[in-house]
DNA sequence: TTGAAAGCGCTAACAA
DNA sequence: TTGTTAGCGCTTTCAA
């Protein structure tokens, strides 16, 4: 039962093959009668037009990439659905890859999908800057969190967060803060920690940083038992995973948050209103930045079809999305330095 | 800046392009020398195969489709980690899309599709029966946690499963429950009850069932409200995530889990044992689900390569995974009726 | 407005 | 073992 083809609805409506073709790719250019007669034999047959051997031809497959530093991480849900969903109703098909938080990874994946897809999302790359430009040069590229001058990119505004972080802590009368930070590779990692510490200095407030840690639950224990020798009033974590488990180490160890200690997280993931206490975090990527990241390279497709990216980048392509400090139940004020240290 | 073809690498290796194109496909039927050089050839270039160009003459795509009843939920998260990973051991690219629980949308996405991917793997499909014995007719495809004839498919054996929970339930001296129920097209949530109702009464437990609530945090309220007028002692919830609702009501209520009721959710998704008290769930399906369903597609698609699905299925292709009840917090002893129920 | 024909990059007979 | 040739299904000139 092989699928059928132009030619075969060619000849059920008694037309030339390209004439169907036609029909398909731009209706004005036939006669309203025939396309109507095309279109109900098309239908009739059940035919199904071959994206690729379109794209054989024209050079453009409808399909996208979205390679994701790592999959099993809540903090890209909201981005995949949003970019899904953009994808879609662009009629686009979206393919999915995950990089397993390694470059090789990501490299190779970019790779084996050269010749299917149109563009890539890369989603907090793992890869250093001239890799990231290389690949630009031979392909459309969009960054997601993760910024390189002339490339397109969306990311969240860091530094705008960080500072509505470090206004929360001085509100709540804290004077210093540890930061649990994560992965070495992390872009996103070191622009915290860099307008953490930056904006620190402003406000007159004491930043310190252990790690790195691996962002998960299991890694909250180390990180919180670091943390504690300074005796700090409050903790940021790389991520709300990381957060978590500092939190709930922090519980088995008999301190208490926010009272004690108070604890702050990036992203915003789904599990952050469901812990106990809830999670006060910086509202990360979400389905917004997704639908954007499509756009964005949506846009870049159309401006220069063809496989060859374009030279500059305008500037208008490297947005940067104010973030929000979602407040929730582990942060409160400074706790007076007391006996509860006494661990 | 065209990427090279075949017809490229054959000039700079002086050969024949049909020898690059078996020095890729099928490096046996080509001298060893030739080889090397063909290869090296390739390298210098950079020569990437299409897959498409391919895909069109032999009508394998390497590329395989998982549609999902909703992208969202968390449940799918380590399904489709382990069927990526499958997917890409067998240098096949995986396709996710979302089917928004919309049997319309899942139709078309495959319709989409159909001309792109060598199969389908349709996860918590909500399509009816007579639509999925036409999809597989037409295509090959694995069903994961749903079950229909003599389609292949991978499923966590829900009777296991729920002789699991009953019987967990019975050994800390619960006398019935109520049912929170999902979504009235879930197969899953269907065969959940069918379970439950047939094995409560060999137990001589009493089951009530209350629903269809939309398996969601936000709707936990209303199913706990409802469920508590019966003042059950155990709350089974169609997933996770309305069982987290549920115990969310409950606390804002007074009532303490497990002392006064016993919570108990499907799937053991990530925040399961984040949430506070942790959740007793049963394990769905996971990274293992994942990996089985492609290699199960992956199989069936070697037995008949072209896109003409094989007759009737072996009944070896109609997986059922063993289930585990992940006991934590949430589940305990029945309480004694009293007066913690004057609500 | 429509048709004929060439070609996109590749594989698979068939010959050599 | 290697080369020649004919498509796979589609789009796109170019003519009619």
């Amino acid at each position: 039962m092989r699928l059928p083809t132009i030619y075969d609805v060619a000849r059920r409506a008694a037309v030339a093959p390209s004439t169907v073709s036609r029909a398909f790719g731009r209706p004005e250019r036939v006669g309203r009668a025939t396309r109507e007669r095309v279109l109900v034999a098309a239908d009739e047959l059940g035919y199904v037009p071959n994206p690729h051997a379109r794209a054989l031809q024209t050079g453009r497959h409808k399909t996208v990439a979205m390679v994701i530093s790592d999959i099993a991480n809540p903090r890209f849900f909201e981005l995949v659905r949003g970019a899904e969903q953009r994808a879609k109703a662009a009629e686009n098909t979206l393919v999915i890859v995950n990089a397993e938080e390694s470059p090789t990874i990501e490299r190779d994946q970019v790779h084996v999908l050269t010749r299917s897809v149109d563009g890539f999302i890369l989603a907090a790359s793992r890869l250093p800057d001239h890799d990231l430009r290389n690949l630009a040069s031979k392909h459309h590229v969009v960054l997601v969190d993760r910024e390189l001058d002339p490339l397109p990119s969306v990311a969240m505004d860091t530094g705008l967060g960080c500072r509505q972080i470090l206004e929360h802590l001085v509100s709540l009368g804290h004077e210093g803060f540890t930061y649990c930070a994560g992965p070495p590779q992390s872009w996103m990692g070191a622009a915290r920690w860099a307008w953490l510490s930056r904006g620190a200095e402003e406000h007159g407030l004491v930043a310190r940083r252990i790690g790195p840690y691996t962002p998960a639950v299991a890694n909250g224990a180390n990180a919180a038992d670091s943390a504690l020798r300074d005796r700090p009033t409050a903790l940021l974590a790389h991520n709300d995973m990381l957060a978590i488990g500092i939190m709930r180490r922090l519980s088995a160890r008999g301190l208490r948050v926010p009272e004690d200690v108070t604890v702050i997280g990036f992203d915003d993931i789904f599990a952050a209103e469901l812990v106990t206490p809830q999670l006060t975090t910086l509202q990360g990527p979400d389905a917004r930045a997704g639908r954007l990241s499509i756009e964005l390279l949506l846009e870049l497709l159309q401006s220069s079809p063809t496989s060859q990216p374009r030279e500059g980048e305008d500037p208008a392509h490297q947005l940067r999305l104010p973030t929000h400090l979602v407040v929730r139940e582990s942060s409160g004020p400074a706790h007076q330095a007391s006996d509860e240290w006494s661990h």
